[in-house]
DNA sequence: GGCCAGTTTCTTTTT
DNA sequence: GAAACTGGCC
């Protein structure tokens, strides 16, 4: 029976026999991670616990297939009951039963990022505001961390540190706008992706009709996978479900701290900490042999992280035999660096035997895919790209959905924005912004507003059409299935026929996506995979599948067994393994990205990002890097990334490339590299502002709120405050000449000299 | 009032 | 290089 608790060693299998309580297990890159959380899934069912019992959250879709699929082969069709996906999935599924406690519709529309931008976007707008200090991903950054944080827009408005930082930040309408925005989705029935956790939270806080008794009843066990992602508000869920009188706590979470990549999105590190508050009595386990690479690479892990400032200390080692040592490529271009790179494939699956699917090409950017595929596709060698722009998000897709979520939803402004015009029928945009105001000013959806007599009767007859076909689908909605639903849709919307008369090769690749989308639904509704606790026959509606693709960005349309290379963004390779791993584009200003350079917490999570990238490599792991590219139109000429000497020059196979030659001065990176070709100038490095020379750094811990100071390239600024526990203070400073002029600076790291105390 | 084409702007990672 | 935007034309 336990035969598989046989292939775990002491470690492992105490995380999985330890079914009862709080249990935190560190995990490092490689150490059996999903094999522990997969195995103590399978261990608890086969204990007796019924598999819908069992809570397992995963942090992208990607995690949450790879689970289900290994949770089935150890337990069988079990598997299919647990409840086993990523935040957003489960919690939109349980706010879809339970929609009607909050106001909304079991219907309700999920924005996409592209929509919530638009909304932003045009609230700004009708504010009246200079729209260049509004930039839309700012703003719903600013707007999406607010939510993290469970910070609705009335406390912001009241919240006087964020305000007097976003007056900082020259953007202080920043509370009005999330006032508008989250009015706004509230009115379309929308929610975006943080309402889908926020909402989610008011539910089992407000707790209307004892809601969150049913579902702490419901889930005995709960489990959270790369906890280190996880945010303040998406740990705040877990605990309403998991802390409370008399719960058994059985509560597992599995992390690794040098593997968080995503602060950016608001994921917090304290939340590993303050697990340990909430539940004294957890037991850690530390998964510290690495199974998966050679020892060079590991060592090269070691290397890199080591450089991090914040960490939980901890040493990846692995009993493996020496391997190959980590190879550099050098290029000259980055159409070269592909090249290069596509002959090392090829001469890889030659002299090792590996197969495409052994292979994963890594990179910072996705726009760094398109080198790559020309240069594989001359070399004949098949590949897939994962991530980018994902099926789901072709124009062509987006616009079939949009009508798809209208009749579901007509009051979603924004799929009502989006094709009230597509196919073109002569409502442009004069006609949409009277319809907008309207429906702004008298607190309408769009849907409503057409029909007040604020248009001549041309434009109203036509938006009179427009709304018939859109109510001829919701009549049919309740219904046909989805599948003849959104065939009937692709018709009397016209886009079928809109597209039937394009016979370029685009149009033509546009029809053949509809059709695959057509045929998705057909599989959604022919499927006979039954969802636990839904009501019958709502299971295979057009919302139930609106709701699942709305939540995929990732998509997975191959079979599994075609041997593809993969090419794929860091992020997205996050828990996967490959044999041969190729990390491209090494260079300052891309990997780490230039969006870093101004804050060492984000050169920090840069640098996980590439720890991340790394330790995917089982057995070969090159690292490349090109003296130019071309970017955003122009060429670039970077340097090499600071990564690459944090590796010590031992575990390279050939460290001189950035090493340089022993006989060399120096030895740093660019003297080495730049020198022996140069194409056009090379960029100025920063400007530094003007310092004099008798600059001094002061002692740190001396800095005071109010203070002048001067950093030695940002110049001089006013401290607005100082926070934290020594030696650890972080204090935003208002550099005056900067082009983002609030800034937060860790003091110990920083070199500021004061120029006035108080 | 709407449409197209030339022009400008902004460059990350994901749910 | 692509998407968003602006201005001129029908």
């Amino acid at each position: 029976m336990n035969t598989f608790l046989s292939q775990l060693n002491d470690v492992q299998r105490k995380a999985v026999t330890q079914t009862e309580g709080p249990v935190m297990v560190i995990a490092g890159p490689g150490s059996g991670k999903t094999r522990v959380l997969t195995f103590r899934i399978a261990h608890l069912i086969q204990s007796g616990v019924p598999p819908q019992q069992i809570l397992a959250l995963t942090f992208t879709n990607k995690a949450a297939r790879e689970m289900k699929e290994r949770i089935a082969k150890v337990v069988g069709d079990a598997a299919g009951k647990v409840w086993a996906g990523t935040f957003h999935s489960i919690f939109s599924r349980i706010l879809r039963m339970e929609s009607d406690k909050l106001g909304y519709p079991s219907t309700f529309s999920i924005y996409d990022s592209e929509d919530s931008k638009t909304l932003i976007k045009d609230i700004v707008k009708n504010l009246g505001v200079e729209k260049s200090n509004y930039p839309p991903n700012a703003v719903l950054s600013r707007i999406s961390h607010a939510k993290s944080n469970l910070i609705t827009w009335k406390a912001y408005g009241n919240n006087s540190e964020l305000i007097s930082r976003d007056q900082l930040d020259k953007r202080p309408m920043i509370y009005k706008i999330y006032e508008h925005y989250s009015k706004r989705c509230e009115k379309a029935g929308a929610m975006d992706f943080d309402d889908l956790l926020l909402l989610t939270f008011r539910l089992f806080y407000e707790n209307k009709d004892q809601v969150v008794e049913k579902y702490r009843r419901r889930f005995k066990y709960v489990l959270v996978d790369e906890f280190q992602d996880t945010n303040f508000l998406q740990y705040a869920i877990v605990k309403r479900l998991t802390r409370y009188k008399e719960s058994p706590n059985n509560l597992c979470i599995v992390g690794d701290d040098a593997q968080s990549i995503y602060a950016f999105r608001g994921a917090t590190i304290s939340n590993i900490l303050d697990f340990k508050k909430d539940f004294p009595e957890l037991k850690t386990y530390k998964l510290e042999q690495n199974y998966r690479s050679t020892p060079h690479i590991v060592d090269a892990a070691n290397n890199v992280i080591s450089h991090n400032q914040k960490q939980i200390k901890k040493k990846i080692w692995t009993q493996h035999h020496a391997g190959s040592k980590i190879q550099i490529v050098k290029a000259l271009s980055d159409t070269e660096e592909a090249r290069r790179i596509a002959g090392m494939i090829v001469e890889y699956k030659n002299r090792y035997h590996y197969s495409n699917k052994d292979i994963a090409i890594l990179y910072r950017t996705n726009a760094q895919s398109r080198v790559f595929e020309e240069q594989l596709r001359r070399q004949n060698l098949s590949y897939k790209i994962y991530g980018g722009l994902s099926f789901y998000q072709r124009k062509e897709i987006k616009d079939l959905m949009a009508y798809l979520r209208l009749a579901v939803n007509p009051v979603d402004d924004e799929a009502f924005r989006r094709v009230v015009n597509y196919p073109r029928r002569g409502i442009g945009k004069t006609t949409l912004e009277k319809v907008m105001t309207v429906a702004n000013t008298e607190g309408i959806p769009a849907w409503e507003a057409v029909e007040r007599p604020i248009l001549n009767s041309r434009t109203s007859s036509l938006l009179k059409r427009f709304k018939s076909i859109i109510q001829t689908l919701n009549e049919q909605s309740a219904s046909m299935n989805a599948y003849d639903l959104a065939n009937l849709a692709y018709k009397k919307s016209g886009m079928l026929a809109e597209l039937s008369a394009d016979n370029s090769i685009e149009g033509m690749s546009r029809r053949e996506n509809v059709t695959a989308l057509l045929d998705g639904i057909k599989e959604f509704i022919e499927s006979d995979e039954q969802l636990e606790d839904m009501p019958e026959g709502t299971d295979k509606s057009i919302s139930t599948y609106l709701q699942s693709v709305a939540l995929i960005t990732d998509f997975d349309d191959d079979d599994g067994d075609e041997d593809r290379l993969l090419l794929m963004s860091a992020h997205a390779s996050k828990g996967l393994e490959f044999k041969a791993v190729f990390v491209v584009g090494l260079e300052e200003n891309l990997f780490p990205s230039f969006m870093a350079k101004d804050s060492p917490a984000s050169m920090d999570e840069e640098r996980r990002l590439f720890y991340v990238a790394i330790t995917r490599a089982m057995e070969q792991l090159t690292l490349s890097f090109s003296n130019s590219r071309y970017q955003y139109g122009t060429m670039r000429y970077n340097d090499p990334s600071r990564f690459l000497t944090e590796i010590e020059a031992e575990h390279y196979l050939n460290p001189d490339l950035i090493y340089g030659e022993k006989s060399t001065t120096g030895g740093t990176a660019r003297s080495a590299v730049s020198g022996d070709f140069k194409i056009g100038r090379k960029p100025k490095k920063n400007v530094q502002v003007a310092v004099p020379v008798d600059f001094k750094p002061s002692n740190p811990s001396e800095i005071r709120e109010g203070m002048k100071v001067l950093h030695l390239r940002f110049g001089e600024g006013e401290v607005k405050s100082v926070e934290g526990k020594s030696p650890n203070f972080v204090a935003t400073i208002y550099f005056e000449n900067s082009d983002s002029p609030s800034k937060r600076i860790m003091l110990k790291f920083a070199k500021l000299q004061i120029l006035n105390g108080k």
